[in-house]
DNA sequence: TTAAACTTTCAGTAATTATTGAAAGTTTAA
DNA sequence: TTAAACTTTCAATAATTACTGAAAGTTTAA
């Protein structure tokens, strides 16, 4: 197989990949072409590469900038702008990780709190049950977020230092 | 709060949730219906209650099936069939990654395991480039793939167990 | 057998989500 | 200032995904 062909087979595994969790195909597809390209990239070469219009890869790339999975930058005596992608996995598996906490886990904490505590008759089994499904995934949640949170912020911490190892 | 707003409120977080995770809204809520049902119900009451067609109450109830989350259960002397979710937070987890990773992960892999092989010229940037991300990526997705496959199988390996513990 | 009780299928339609492209907005340099 | 070079917005439209409901299929019991 050619580098060109390997390439746009990286970027359509890429972009399937992202879809089936939930986010945008092109967006995936936009983040795989940065990831294979040693240089930065401008829109129009983007829009080009993958053929999508101007209005979707402004669009899209201003989502990505927003993940944090990729970065404007400017070229000395020129107008335009380029877009490059960090390359370091870890990285991306962090701010990805990271995003997904606080767009959507944390929300839904919020509710599970909430549910915790409704009160009822601890003889109905339907309250029982709602109780108890509700307080288990509430604690997994939690502790699902502690988690994320420590390994965001710590890679200092030996535990997650060593765990991080075995993953680079 | 009563306890039919809790629950109204449950569902539709667990929807939400679920949309966002790329499941699709209806099987999540109706999984949360179940989680939160003492007893098994039937096509006619999942209906009613999340006011949905046969058609997609069957599709859906198939599909968490398939899932492995729901299953059929039959009572003595009646024909009609019984839809019970299995309550157990952790057992729901594994359930759900075992399934990901085999419809989304292992097939990724095996394209980057072949991408990863694809040869070129070293002083290439385009070539370094790729390259380097493919084999990158592809060595992260192996681990989380090990890791994933550990924690499904061997609940009773000392450090897992451990960590288990945590999270229960 | 037959028919009642139930489940499954799927073509048509509705709802949702993503994309286009042209117009409006912004920045820079002369 | 002006206008060229570029970026952003958003209403219209396309593409995708989910849902309905009625017809076809299946099972059971008499």
């Amino acid at each position: 197989m050619e580098l060109a062909a390997a390439k746009q087979k990286f970027i359509e595994a890429w972009g399937k990949l992202g879809s089936e969790w939930g986010i945008n195909r092109t967006m995936a597809q936009v983040h795989a072409l940065l990831l294979v390209s040693p240089e930065a990239l401008t829109t129009e070469e983007i829009m080009k590469d993958l053929s999508i219009s101007r209005g979707n890869a402004n669009m899209t790339l201003r989502d990505l900038i927003g993940w944090g999975l990729v970065e404007k930058q400017h070229k000395a005596g020129e107008r335009k702008e380029y877009f490059y992608a960090d390359k370091d996995t870890w990285n991306i598996a962090r701010q990805v990780a990271k995003e997904r906490r606080k767009r959507e886990l944390d929300p839904v904490l919020k509710i599970l709190d909430e549910l915790s505590n409704v009160q009822g008759d601890a003889k109905d089994p339907e309250f029982k049950t709602f109780n108890k499904t509700v307080t288990d995934i509430n604690k997994l949640a939690k502790n699902v977020d502690k988690t994320l949170d420590t390994m965001l912020k710590a890679e200092e911490s030996w535990f997650w230092g060593s765990i991080f190892k075995m993953f680079k």
